[in-house]
DNA sequence: GCCAACGTTGGC
DNA sequence: GCCAACGTTGGC
């Protein structure tokens, strides 16, 4: 359930692989619009589930990739859901104990795409700005794949990467 | 392809 | 509940 909190986070960063899901596939969707299907952590989903209603600012960053980096901007347009690809065993996001279960135990929310980085803010040039030297992307190991961002931060790399509305 | 850092699993 | 083994992520 998502709740009030005093001091709501409004900013995020969400990793994709391209290769998988890219920000021009997003852009490509049915109203620019698809769900962050496929989540499978704990701390991820639990942040989809706690802490994201509509209208939250995303930042979509592609990862395992030859230049990772933030490449658009996206926002939260449905409150988390029941993701039922855990439940269907020809997917590729299967999960066993929630099909054993007979209820997904994981979460998705629908984002839709809102800008495009007429320069993709580049992983590299994150880790040179001192500004941005507490993200969790920059740090080493960091893998969870949905991760708060600063409303100082959202500016900083809003300068660098000049999104354009889509 | 390598490998470090993490998260999860499962034996005890 | 501990912790070693294993699997995954993700930059390089």
């Amino acid at each position: 359930m998502v709740k009030d909190t005093k001091n709501p986070v409004r900013f995020w960063l969400m990793k994709s692989e391209p290769d998988v899901f890219s920000f021009d596939h997003l852009l490509a969707s049915p109203k620019k619009t698809a769900p962050w299907e496929g989540v499978r952590n704990y701390q991820a989903r639990n942040i989809m589930r706690d802490e994201m209603p509509i209208g939250q600012q995303v930042f979509f960053y592609h990862s395992s990739c030859k230049e990772p980096g933030i490449y658009g901007i996206a926002e939260v347009v449905k409150l988390a859901y029941p993701d039922h690809t855990a439940l269907d065993p020809a997917n590729e996001y299967f999960c066993k104990v929630s099909a054993k279960r007979g209820e997904s135990q994981w979460c998705m929310v629908n984002v839709r795409a809102v800008a495009r980085m007429q320069k993709p803010v580049l992983l590299s040039q994150i880790k040179e700005e001192p500004e941005l030297a507490e993200m969790m992307v920059i740090r080493k190991g960091s893998r969870l794949s949905i991760q708060p961002v600063t409303a100082a931060e959202w500016k900083i790399i809003s300068a660098l990467g000049m999104p354009k509305k889509v």
